[in-house]
DNA sequence: AATTCATCATCGGTAAAACAGATAAAAGAA
DNA sequence: TTCTTTTATCTGTTTTACCGATGATGAATT
């Protein structure tokens, strides 16, 4: 089945401005002939006369102006799409959705969407917040084009761009035994009750495995589901946790009631990066936006 | 310089579909390799990436998906545009300018309108009422598409189909001399102030010539602009006048006062036609448009 | 670990088309 | 008439589009 080609829909647009076939031509960088065979082509397939020829005049038709209207629109819309497609090569990014686990979101979000807004203010940013896994997982499919999360995990074929290093503190009751001791060791947290998120958290394998602790070493009364409940039962003395510098530093813990600490004999932390698709585009961009970042 | 093909905007329209260029491919009817290497150059042109290939899985690129959406956008208004020309093509007339002339535009301009309303409703119809002369050069020009008007003119170079024959009957003031008797001829007419429109209006010509007089034999003593006009004053007693039969018919005198005759010793008459240049498209849907008048 | 499978990219050859340049045809102007 | 202008058409060449086959890659399966 026959469809007009964006060429001969130029040529009939610069012929009904021009009233020249020859003229036309000239102005689409082709010989008359081509033109003239393409119009013609063009009348032949649509059934439809588009021009009268005259000897001394070239008039368009009723028909003619209604098509060859449509035929501009239809050009400066694939000139708007090629602007478009111009605009994303010359590392402009359109849509950016970004995946982000809970234990970093609150404290990173932000100020990343403040540096975005700056670098980038044309990109639309989506959020999602998620568990490491699903995220993963809406990365793969394509759901979001960039995580925002914590190692280690699993993120072989993935590309991981590591960020900068967020340590892991011990928060006590203040009113404990180990909060009055100038230095906690790994040993001495086994004494108190360890407060840790629930199953998924990253941050519990986190605080777990950076510690050398399997979860039957340690007294786990309760699990909760978020950072600032987990604040809230160390501040009534239920037990002890470990805290993610960020948290601290975007202030979630400003109670008198709890005592900071770092673990003298092993260096415990998570590391913070960006992750995204081998074959995502916009790997560039997301560097630079790293470099921002850390 | 480069241009996406329409093709090829189809293409990724397809595959954004499909999510899949197999499946793709035989949905736009060409081979794997023919769809892939289109969307690679229009990638590579565009310097743009539309797609993320892996292996199980075609994603799109944020970019791609606006592409994408713009693309499918100018494929419909293709679409549009060729539904356009087919209705053409079935004897569709989008735009219709017509050309009368003054003697006859009051008179069937009414009933053309309703004709044209009832055949062709989607018709946009736009009337131009002047001279003969100067009508001709519109339609010359493109500004009008086909003329209605009064024969004999000069319109060679041009179709002309006629309609029908419009006799011109005297109309005499009924208490002159000449209304009394049973018969009027055309010697008897000099013997009376004959009343004519001013020059331009081919009735006047017509009248004329028909008569065989020339503008010296007569007494002229007003020219009149319109027919209406004339009519007053012939019904004031002022002088008689030739008028066209569909003037007649259309009440154009109510009056007593004004007695109508036919010339007993000529035939006097003028041809209605609709003109419109050698090769104006629809030249077979005005000639049915004729048919429909007469 | 090896094999199979699914999928997109690429290659080589062929058929189609697009194009330029020359010529023809038509009709107005001199 | 002859010349000029303008679009149509013809011819040969170049370019493009396409197909079928093969290659490359990585996931799934054995």
């Amino acid at each position: 089945m026959y469809q007009p080609t964006l060429k001969q829909l130029k040529y009939i647009c610069t012929v009904a401005e021009t009233k020249h076939f020859s003229k036309a031509a000239e102005a689409c960088f082709v010989s008359q002939s081509a033109l003239s065979t393409g119009i013609h082509e063009l009348e032949q397939n649509l059934g439809v006369q588009v021009f009268e020829r005259h000897n001394k005049q070239v008039l368009i038709t009723p028909v003619g102006q209604e098509l060859a209207r449509r035929a501009q629109n239809i050009l400066n819309l694939t000139t708007d799409l090629m602007a478009i497609a111009q605009q994303s090569s010359e590392g402009f990014i359109r849509q950016l959705h970004i995946g982000v686990i809970p234990t970093i979101a609150p404290f990173m979000l932000p100020r990343i969407l403040e540096i975005l807004k700056e670098n980038h203010p044309q990109t639309k940013i989506l959020i999602r917040e998620d568990l490491s896994a699903n995220l993963m997982e809406m990365l793969n499919e394509g759901t979001i084009d960039v995580v925002l999360m914590a190692l280690p995990f699993a993120t072989q074929d993935f590309i991981t761009h590591e960020l900068f290093d967020d340590p892991l503190l011990v928060a006590l009751p203040s009113d404990s035994e180990l909060a009055k001791k100038q230095q906690v060791d790994l040993t001495s947290l086994k004494s108190i009750p360890m407060l840790l998120l629930e199953d998924g958290h990253c941050l519990r394998d986190h605080s777990l495995n950076s510690c050398s602790f399997s979860i039957n070493d340690l007294d786990v009364p309760y699990q909760a589901s978020s950072l600032h409940t987990l604040v809230q039962m160390v501040s009534n003395g239920i037990g002890g946790t470990l805290l993610p510098e960020m948290a601290i530093s975007s202030k979630l813990v400003s109670t008198e009631s709890i005592t900071l600490r770092k673990i003298s004999d092993a260096d415990v932390s998570r590391k913070i990066a960006l992750v995204w698709r081998q074959n995502y585009p916009n790997g560039d961009a997301l560097k630079q936006l790293g470099g921002l970042i850390s």
